[in-house]
DNA sequence: GTAGGTGCAAAATTTTTGCATGTTA
DNA sequence: TAACATGCAAAAATTTTGCACCTAC
């Protein structure tokens, strides 16, 4: 996502450019780290103390909705955006749930026709799991961090 | 998961043979429905009217920590299980919600060693999205049938 | 001025947990 | 019989929704 891109999406809907939306979009260019719906909450209220939480998640799902955002579901319970829509394939850890992009394309269809079962593929998600360099350092065998679980 | 197996897994930690276990695992054994935590409560009530749904979700828990079974979390918040543990990856119509396994080997390691940002990567999960052929024959533009969301 | 957006609080969903009771080994 | 498992109901946690008020255009 781009800020403007996502401002000229807006518009080109009808949709008002509120203060609101403004934050969200400013909350979210550039960010690498996959916040949760509630951290996107806390971060937009850094700036704008009393956004209600519902009206931030209803404008992730609206630039969802226009292709300026992904929702990610990696596997805990919550939703996680991430600006960045390029095709890439993400890196969870096990451990403490951090989660990162990875360069890493994988076209649609490397899935040969004869594999997809009639179905029409527009896309593929790829997540990988692991442990991150902090976490591995950390505490080796068990579950320690914070999983990052529900 | 084979049925035996798992019963053999339960023996070797000690835990107990219940009639709610046996039926948990025969509601799986076989299924490639890829069925939610709720469907597969419907389905051990066939046969067990009255069980907890709480002692399924636990069951199935167990059996997802014993290696039994996957837990897949296909990215419309309802949990969804999986007695096919071998390497394989997922189509997921986004019309209708179903999901299918496809045959198709992807090595943890196909990401190379200087993607992986440190992490010591121990699987990958891939999920292709698209329309199942019901769907693609059925309403085609916008999202007519159930689209399996929360 | 008006269609559309926001805030609040309550609803909805799915999953987890505490605790008393029942059952397997 | 003694540890373990179950059932029930309530708690948790996240996301969605209804509705009255407010605001960007």
């Amino acid at each position: 996502m781009r800020f403007d891109d996502a401002v000229a999406a807006y518009r080109s809907r009808g949709y008002k450019i509120t203060p609101q939306r403004l934050a969200v979009m400013r909350a979210l260019v550039g960010d690498a780290t996959h916040p949760t719906a509630a951290a996107v909450v806390e971060r937009v209220r850094r700036d704008f103390p009393f956004v209600s939480a519902a009206t931030v998640y209803r404008v992730l799902e609206e630039l969802v909705a226009l292709g300026e955002i992904l929702a990610l579901d990696l596997g805990n319970g919550r939703m996680r955006y991430d600006p960045n829509t390029s095709e890439h394939a993400h890196l969870v850890c096990e451990v403490c749930g951090r989660v990162e992009d990875v360069d890493w394309r994988l076209a649609a269809d490397v899935l040969p026709p004869d594999r997809r079962r009639g179905y029409e593929v527009s896309g593929v998600r790829v997540v990988f799991n692991g442990r991150c360099p902090v976490c591995l350092e950390g505490g080796d065998g068990g579950g320690s961090a914070s999983p990052a679980s529900r």
